[in-house]
DNA sequence: ATCGTCTGCGGTAACGTTCCCATGACGCAG
DNA sequence: CTGCGTCATGGGAACGTTACCGCAGACGAT
């Protein structure tokens, strides 16, 4: 309404108001050296009169640093990335840095238009969840970057967080032993996807160390997603071998999906099939009976990421890769067969 | 890993690479007028060759216009949120502008931080989802600014991009009514947010058409958060009265933890309670039952707000409000009294 | 008293872009 | 042949900021 349509105050303006030149006021302003204490209160009296706001652009302009992080990630919309960006920005605000966050969908063509349209805005460095396999794409950045998730392993001189999926997997294979379930079946995301070897790997070294052959586990894969885990539930061999089919999901998405399945054939789950899923997002608390999960601190993942960014960005040139510890949720749907009589799997022994 | 950290070319580079003045080479890449075909195609090889990319930083210094935007919603971390973030990410993208979301937390202090910074950034202009109720503060903000959400409401003078509450009431209760529930109660937000009025309001409307007395409703208040559902949900008067006990809350998580205590309380949603949700968001979706919900078109509200906003900022100053409506998603959170024997209340008739 | 040094401040250039104006070449009409 | 209009191009300024350099005055030391 009434707020006047006239320019912004610049320095100049400033520096007029106060008496003293533009130099001298940017000095005041800028808080550092050689200004009389007078001078200085007198140009910082002027800048809050005329309510001057400092141009990040001409800043950047000048300093070659325009104060801005770039952010691209599969999906906003994914709770578990929400969290990610959402400490990132948390991160980046506190050292006075703002952020673009794009999301890629899961489509290499949409993350490199995203990185093009990043470095055309200046931003001073870019985290990326990279989608691309292709490292000549991702090379030619001429970005500061960091990496986030199991993908950036394939880019060993990039500095990388993620979730240390080895604690993950021990974690949910740990519980899922102490309630008697001493091998679960488990659906894992696509071949493709690097994610998915390093889970396979973690498992097969818990079951090493537990005399257990990994051969006797039983797979199926499917798509990251809600559908992907109920169709790969669904060709899951059924409980005719075990009398009860105990479920470890690559992703909370794939497990609620799981739970579907059970549930459109007349199953109960944790009654005739236990799910475990990994990631923490928030329907697992509310599907019937709660999703036991391995949650992955995806606030802190983003947090992380900005920090490593700075370190980029500061030519500091100790490419590290980080893994945060994930943590078990526990809900209902992980039946508890170790108190419960012993049945056939839990009295199965080593195999 | 070798990619050399030199100089990023300035159109000076490309202008030397082709044999003419920067203003020629600027003349050529802006596509316009007065240039020679022959000169034209050299200057873009050369830009090609050399990797030019133009600096938005220059540009927007030069132009006054940074093309940025700003988001401030109340939770990144909230689907519908993020749902709106996506749509106005992806129109801003398709207009060639980049956006700076900021979540507030519900916290005045940290809108009012968000949008110092988003005005300091030099953004074209901003979309709230206003959190403060402080109109002066508000009106100071000395940016383009649409808002999102009812309590745009408040302020007349502000272009603002909304569900259509009025009719999303009315979705859901015509559904309720067509399965036999003609007077469900009600769980609202608290009583400050102008969103709780305009959901009242069209329940009244609705009542009085269908010449039921509004004052029969049971109403219980609480946060927006699954747990103020769960406690407005154990407040509400048990079904002693009534055999069926329906309700319509006024958001998902509210909703779903109104289900939590149905089952907390030993009872089974949809046999013995009905539940209603309003946002849509995707944990509904797995929830058990399956919420029954109207759900907000997020992301096309995301995008309005795009578009109100360029009109905004292009001095078009029709100040508008946009209403978007609503769908409902049939779950099954909600019995169906109808068809079945006709209990107490479906019998009830006009009251 | 003179010289050197230090301190506070002002002038100016530079970041990369675009826009306005000037300049020179060329064609065409008088 | 001259004058004028048109068109491609070049030169320069400006956007707002900061860093560097230089200058003037003060003050201590010789």
């Amino acid at each position: 309404m009434g707020q006047s349509r006239t320019r912004r105050p610049t320095i100049i303006d400033v520096a007029e108001r106060a008496g003293v030149s533009k130099s001298t006021a940017a000095r005041a302003l800028a808080g550092s050296s050689n200004i009389t204490d007078e001078t200085r209160e007198r140009v910082v009296a002027a800048a809050t009169s005329v309510g001057y706001e400092r141009n990040h652009l001409a800043v950047g302009m000048r300093s070659g640093r325009s104060g801005m992080l770039g952010l691209v990630i599969p999906d906003i919309t994914n709770p578990f990335w929400a969290d990610v960006a959402r400490g990132a920005q948390d991160r980046a605000a506190r050292a006075g840095a703002s952020l673009l966050v794009f999301s890629s969908d899961w489509d290499p063509e949409a993350e490199a238009t995203h990185l093009r349209t990043l470095r055309r805005a200046r931003v001073d460095g870019a985290i990326v969840n990279p989608v691309s396999d292709n490292f000549d794409d991702l090379d030619r950045f001429g970005l500061p970057c960091v990496f986030i998730g199991s993908s950036a392993e394939r880019f060993p001189d990039v500095s990388s967080v993620g979730s240390d999926i080895a604690q993950a997997v021990r974690l949910g294979l740990d519980h899922l032993v102490a309630r008697g379930h001493r091998a679960p079946a488990l659906i894992l995301g696509p071949k493709s996807r690097l994610a998915r070897a390093r889970f396979l790997r973690a498992v097969h070294e818990h079951c090493v160390e537990r005399d257990v052959d990994p051969a006797i586990l039983a797979i199926e894969d499917g798509e990251y997603t809600v559908e992907g885990g109920r169709q790969a539930m669904r060709r899951l061999p059924n409980q005719s071998r075990v009398g009860h089919l105990a479920v470890f999901a690559a992703n909370d998405m794939m497990a609620l999906g799981a739970m579907m399945a059970v549930r459109d054939a007349g199953l109960d789950c944790s009654r005739d099939v236990s799910v475990v899923g990994f990631d923490g997002i928030p329907s697992g608390e509310f599907a019937w009976p709660g999703l036991t999960t391995v949650a992955k601190p995806g606030r802190d993942i983003g947090e992380r990421a900005v920090e490593s960014l700075f370190d980029e960005i500061e030519h500091k040139p100790e490419h590290r890769r980080i893994y945060m510890p994930c943590r078990l949720i526990e809900r209902g749907s992980l039946a508890d067969l170790s108190t419960a009589a012993p049945q056939r799997v839990a009295g199965a022994g080593r195999v």
